[in-house]
RNA sequence: GGAGGGGUGGUAGAGUGGUCGAUUGCGCCGGUCUUGAAAACCGGAGAGCCCGCAAGGGUUCCGUGGGUUCGAAUCCCACCCCCUCCGCCA
């Protein structure tokens, strides 16, 4: 959410920001004003009138306390009354109608985020490694077939295209690289946090998946709207970093740092046909996420640092990977600058998104009202970041395609043997 | 699922129609005292919004949402949540 005082005190420099993402979300800033311009009008108004009444309704229990007739100030009192019933409609119904605009309102882009409208715009920040010399790669599909790792028809008989099955060496492989990368971002300073999956709404309009995203999001039917229904995160992004919505912590209590293993859950809608040769695009996958809150003064270091702790894993596993940065076009809703990580994929012949990392400024906090307190007393809000440490059916896809060999068996990388508790995975 | 109890400020816990945004204990911050600390004493301290350059003023908030009333933490209704016991269950 964007400070309303912000858009008040500069709107043009907001609606340039916003043009820099494409789209037309600039357009509702004068929305928002308009709203803003009408609200505080009605407030004002209809505070005046309840100091009035507050002041009259003490003067009719002293007078009544003095057996004295109040009858004709009372009557006075239920004008009054009128009027701030009026008024007070009128301030609601601006501030919701405020309040739905900012929800749907995106991120400023941070002045150092690249210009640009699409994804051809991003520039390439540094890769790591070099790609395999590999005559012939095959990719992850032959691969997972070959060694029976992965089973799509499983996958499909049970949920539908869109899930998979894991099994035997597959599914050692995947728990392999989950503990793998708990135990190293741990040691990277993270506390290891285990959150449900099932979220509420006001959850997700905190991240930032909604309202604007409903659609891509899987939720439960139980209920009606607002009291039972539940979402399914599509991201632990959500439930981690919702742990302190609505809270204020003391300056001491920064940074907060958290990593979560969960499943993500996505409808992928509009994307059928896209990227669904095998698990690279999921409706169920697993992913290892970083969470971050800092002061404000540290979110830009900070989103570099958290950057590094994604890659670390990467290197660990001796992975070829590049960082590319998200222009303005391309960045999140929420997101106020991002990094990618790319991860090499030679079977497919291209870089695979392993990891977003992203700095959202104080966008987030401002929605789930997660404050801090600093050393002046004064509650202000603190920067999130957050960034995947990794997907995993990506990383397992670089995996078994960077580290196949002349045979067609897939070499574990020496930091992964003691998870998986073999070196090789050979039919 | 059944029965009962309860949701008040960081916390514990008062408050059952009118100077109550709220007594008090603990905890916290500042000060006095002390070589220093502790103790004791004094003082301070909730959140949001509105007006204001500021100083400051106003208003709302006692689980949530409605209602009654000139006036609600206090009365009424609905809902949510928590606790205890029973049942069921991984």
């Amino acid at each position: 959410m964007l400070d309303i005082r912000a858009i008040r005190d500069n709107p043009t420099a907001v609606q340039q920001s916003l043009q820099a993402r494409g789209g037309d979300h600039w357009l509702l800033v004068d929305q928002v004003l308009a709203c803003d311009e009408r609200r505080r009008l009605a407030e004002t108004a209809k505070q005046d009138l309840q100091a009035a009444r507050k002041r009259i309704s003490k003067d009719i229990g002293r007078l009544k306390g003095q057996g004295q007739d109040t009858s004709a100030i009372e009557t006075e009192v239920r004008a009054l009354n009128e009027q701030i019933t009026t008024l007070d409609a009128a301030a609601d119904a601006a501030a919701a109608e405020q309040t739905t605009l900012l929800l749907n309102l995106p991120n400023l882009p941070h002045p150092a985020c690249p210009l640009g409208s699409d994804e051809a715009a991003n520039p390439v920040v540094r890769e790591w490694g070099t790609k395999p010399d590999l005559a012939a790669p095959k990719d992850h599909v032959e691969l997972a077939l070959q060694h029976r790792l992965i089973h799509w028809d499983d996958g499909i008989r049970i949920a539908g295209s869109g899930f998979v099955v894991y099994r035997g060496q597959g599914a050692r492989l995947e728990r392999a690289l989950i503990n793998f990368l708990l135990d190293s971002q741990a040691s990277n300073g993270y506390e290891e946090v285990n959150v449900p999956l099932l979220v509420k709404r006001e959850c997700m309009e905190g991240t930032g998946q909604l309202p604007k995203f409903e659609d891509d999001m899987y939720g439960t039917d139980a209920g009606e709207e607002g009291v039972n229904h539940l979402f399914l995160a599509p991201t632990a992004e959500v439930p981690v970093t919702n742990l302190y919505r609505d809270t204020i912590l003391s300056e001491p209590e920064l940074p907060v740092r958290m990593v979560a293993y969960t499943p993500c859950f996505r409808r992928e809608a509009g994307s059928a046909g896209r990227d669904n040769k095998g698990i690279i695009r999921m409706h169920q996958f697993d992913k290892v996420e970083l969470v971050q809150i800092v002061h404000p003064d540290h979110g830009a270091e900070v989103l570099e640092q958290l950057t590094g702790h994604a890659e670390s894993v990467l290197q660990r596993l001796g992975l070829h990977y590049r960082v590319i940065e998200l222009c303005t076009g391309d960045i999140g809703f929420s997101s106020a600058k991002t990094y990618d990580i790319e991860v090499w994929a030679p079977g497919h012949g291209k870089y695979l998104e392993v990891s977003s990392c992203s700095w959202f400024s104080d966008y987030q906090a401002r929605r789930m009202k997660l404050r801090f307190k600093d050393a002046e007393g004064n509650n202000r809000f603190p920067h999130t970041l957050n960034g995947s440490g990794t997907a995993l059916p990506r990383l397992y896809v670089a995996l078994l395609e960077q580290c196949q060999q002349a045979d067609g068996s897939i070499r574990i990388p020496p930091a992964l043997v003691p998870y998986f508790g073999a070196d090789v995975i050979s039919s």
